[in-house]
DNA sequence: TAAACATAAAACCAAATGGTGTCATATCAA
DNA sequence: TTGATATGACACCATTTGGTTTTATGTTTA
């Protein structure tokens, strides 16, 4: 569907104030201005952690006169949830059992 | 439930390698010689990389002879699934809507 | 006890990461 | 047109990361 990512959905959730743009945006989208109110760090730095999420193609983005609004693409994370997944039978409840179960009969 | 983890569970995953030292040991444990066999880097590479994943309180080890066994312990991946969880909302289809219902009724 | 084996520990290295500040460019509004 | 605004583009920096090699320690087993 798209080229193959530079950097990786897992190297892109790694950082803490990567994940709290991706909740920020879950809830609207936003311009880097908007962005950046929500931290303290510098605009520069906030910059840089797009750059990652857009590499990642967890977030899209759009010109809008002076603005670049960023929006939530978070697909990509589905990876992570089916990696994640595999792993739920060895810590395991009724609740994943019935997911997995769930799952398995959606799929055929 | 224990002491806060040097590295987070996010971090600890971001890595391929160790992605893969955690499905390696979902098989079954493993002494550092053995998981070594499945990778081409150095042993004190694996080393490293192990001692990540326990800081992260995803595996554990113990002493056995002059082997180090270690073993699976995903139970922190629990909270990488419910991070990625709430974005499912944004991308998903009736799979999650109804993994959602479920869940919601099950914590009641 | 001596050789072989499995791990531990330390020093080192290049590249990536997460951050900074400064300056330039494009756009909107008065 | 001019000033304020929003972003882009650099250059720079300290620390972390993922890797290496070398040397030492503890444990079997012949």
């Amino acid at each position: 569907m798209s080229a193959a990512p530079k950097h990786d959905v897992y190297q892109a959730i790694a950082d803490s104030s990567r994940r709290e743009i991706l909740i920020l945006l879950a809830k609207d989208d936003a311009s880097i201005k908007e962005i950046c109110e929500h931290f303290s760090i510098s605009r520069t730095a906030i910059v840089k952690h797009l750059n990652v999420l857009s590499e990642a193609s967890l977030v899209s983005d759009r010109k809008v006169g002076r603005s670049k609004i960023y929006s939530l693409q978070p697909e990509q994370l589905a990876e992570v949830r089916e990696w994640v997944s595999y792993f739920e039978q060895f810590w395991d409840n009724k609740l994943s059992m019935l997911r997995h179960m769930v799952e398995e009969n959606v799929k055929e």
